[in-house]
RNA sequence: GGAGAGGUGGCCGAGCGGCCGAAGGCGGCGGCUUGCUAAGCCGCUGAGGGGAGUAUAUCCCCUCCGAGGGUUCGAAUCCCUCCCUCUCCGCCA
């Protein structure tokens, strides 16, 4: 959520933001007469609660001297009679308003290149080897059932498509993974967190993914609850009401947590395999930060997260989004993305993003300066990694002629094995 | 699931129909004292919003004592519902 501001003083700025993130900017008429109504509302609802506690007042001034009070009650109530309906009015209109400003994405920091979609992304730079295959390099799936590591079948029977059971040296992986991605980024500062990952709709508020992402999570109907998307959601509403003093400040956070999503808008794409599936883990960064740190800290955490790629030596190339293809929050995005050789194509493996204040002011999470003074912190998030993606470039990258897989040196204390063989 | 206790400002904690946005303490900020530090003394110190104003100066007003309703001219204080925390019992890992 975005100052105020920005449908009054600053109203250039936000316009100008919209039309680079390719949003329409009818919304601001609408906001900017909703909020004018409000103002209004307000002011005479407040002339009229003033002389009502004036009244108030006077009655109990006038009892304590035992006089007459019938001419003040009356008067009492026909205010509340005025007020009732100013207060309807305003409900109303203050709903419209809050319902639509919540809709309104962060502004691009200014080092955010304009454009349309991913094609206007700008490669930043690339990192590592890409491998030349003396055979014809399987997609991860076709590795993954070849060494009995990617059970689909059995996936499907209990949950459907787009879910996968990973068994034996797989599962095995996959926990090393977790845990080469939580040590590693303990060691650089960052206190691992394992938080709630079932939340209440107002702690999605607070992250910025309701109300508008309502249609990418699973819901519990029965206890009105939501399995989160990211651990973002829950790093959000960590310090949610807080004031934090500034020298407490940057806070980091490294948590894993299972990931959940309903991939509404993407049926048919992506279905083999696990590139896109409904339920995954990340390794998620999470920073707050004081406001004039932020940026800074943004590419700290990205040189975190690219870290783990270069430990495992899988190649990758980091990706500053353009305006029309970032998120709603953010005001700036990194991806990385893994490249995969069996399914030539790059996948993006992490988003580190630097959304400012704009989840501070849903969540209200506050600094306290040396002086006194009170702000909204930064707060950034990114993914350090996301599980399947690494594990789809450990499959493709690393595998050989007959199948098997070379486990990255770093990870072969955790999994156990130099090789997974068929 | 059953029984009880409680949720007040950055923190602790009093208030239990009007004089309470809230005593007192801690912390923080400013000043005095002091060779420095400590101690002491004095003052200031919640948030959100609307308006006046060139103003992040100043002033006026409104709202907020877990959330939402209700009673009342008037509620932190009384009533109802919900949420959360704690204790005990039950149940289960």
């Amino acid at each position: 959520m975005l100052d105020l501001e920005y449908i009054r003083g600053k109203r250039a700025i936000l316009e100008d933001a919209l039309r680079k993130r390719g949003y329409s900017t009818d919304i601001l008429v609408e906001l900017t007469a909703l909020d004018q109504k409000r103002r209004e509302l307000i002011t005479k609802a407040n002339e009229l609660r003033s002389k009502k506690n004036h009244i108030s007042q006077e009655i109990g001034n006038r009892k304590k001297r035992g006089e007459d009070i019938d001419d003040l009650l009356k008067e009492a109530k026909s205010i509340d009679e005025q007020l009732e309906e100013i207060k309807y009015k305003e409900k109303e209109v203050d709903k419209k308003f809050w319902d639509l400003w919540a809709y309104v994405p962060n502004i691009p920091h200014e080092s955010v290149p304009v454009g349309k979609d991913s094609n206007d992304n700008v490669v930043v730079r690339e990192w590592g080897e890409i491998r030349e295959f003396d055979f014809e390099p399987k997609t991860h799936w076709e590795i993954g059932e070849l060494l009995g590591i990617l059970d689909f079948e059995s996936a499907a029977k209990m949950a459907g498509s787009r879910f996968a059971t990973y068994k034996g040296l797989g599962a095995t992986l996959e926990r090393a993974l977790i845990n080469f991605f939580l040590d590693t980024h303990r060691k650089n500062g960052y206190t691992e967190i394992f938080p709630p990952i079932l939340v209440k709709p107002e702690a999605l508020f607070a992250s910025g993914h309701l109300p508008k992402f309502e249609e990418e999570m699973y819901h519990t109907e029965r206890d009105d609850m939501y399995l989160i998307p990211t651990a973002e959601a829950s790093l959000a509403n960590l310090h949610r009401n807080q004031v934090i003093p500034e020298e407490n400040l940057p806070l980091y956070y490294v948590s894993y947590t299972p990931c959940f999503r309903r991939e509404a808008g993407s049926y048919g794409r992506d279905v083999r395999g696990i590139i896109r599936v409904h339920q995954f883990n990340k390794v998620e960064l999470f920073k707050y930060t004081k406001p004039e740190e932020s940026y800074e800290e943004h590419e700290k955490m990205l040189r975190d997260a690219e870290n783990i790629l270069q430990l495992l030596g899988i190649p990758y190339r980091v990706v500053l989004l353009c305006t029309g293809d970032m998120g709603f929050a953010a005001a700036k995005t990194y991806d990385i993305e893994v490249w995969a050789p069996g399914l030539r194509r790059w996948l993006e493996a992490s988003s580190v993003s630097n959304v400012e204040d704009f989840q501070a002011r849903r969540a209200n999470i506050k600094l306290r300066r040396k002086n006194g003074k009170k702000e909204y912190v930064h707060m950034l998030n990114g993914s350090g990694l996301a599980t399947p993606r690494v594990f789809i470039a450990i499959l493709e990258n690393f595998q050989q002629r007959d199948g098997s897989v070379v486990i990255p040196e770093v990870l072969r204390d955790y999994v156990g094995v130099d090789v997974i063989k068929p």
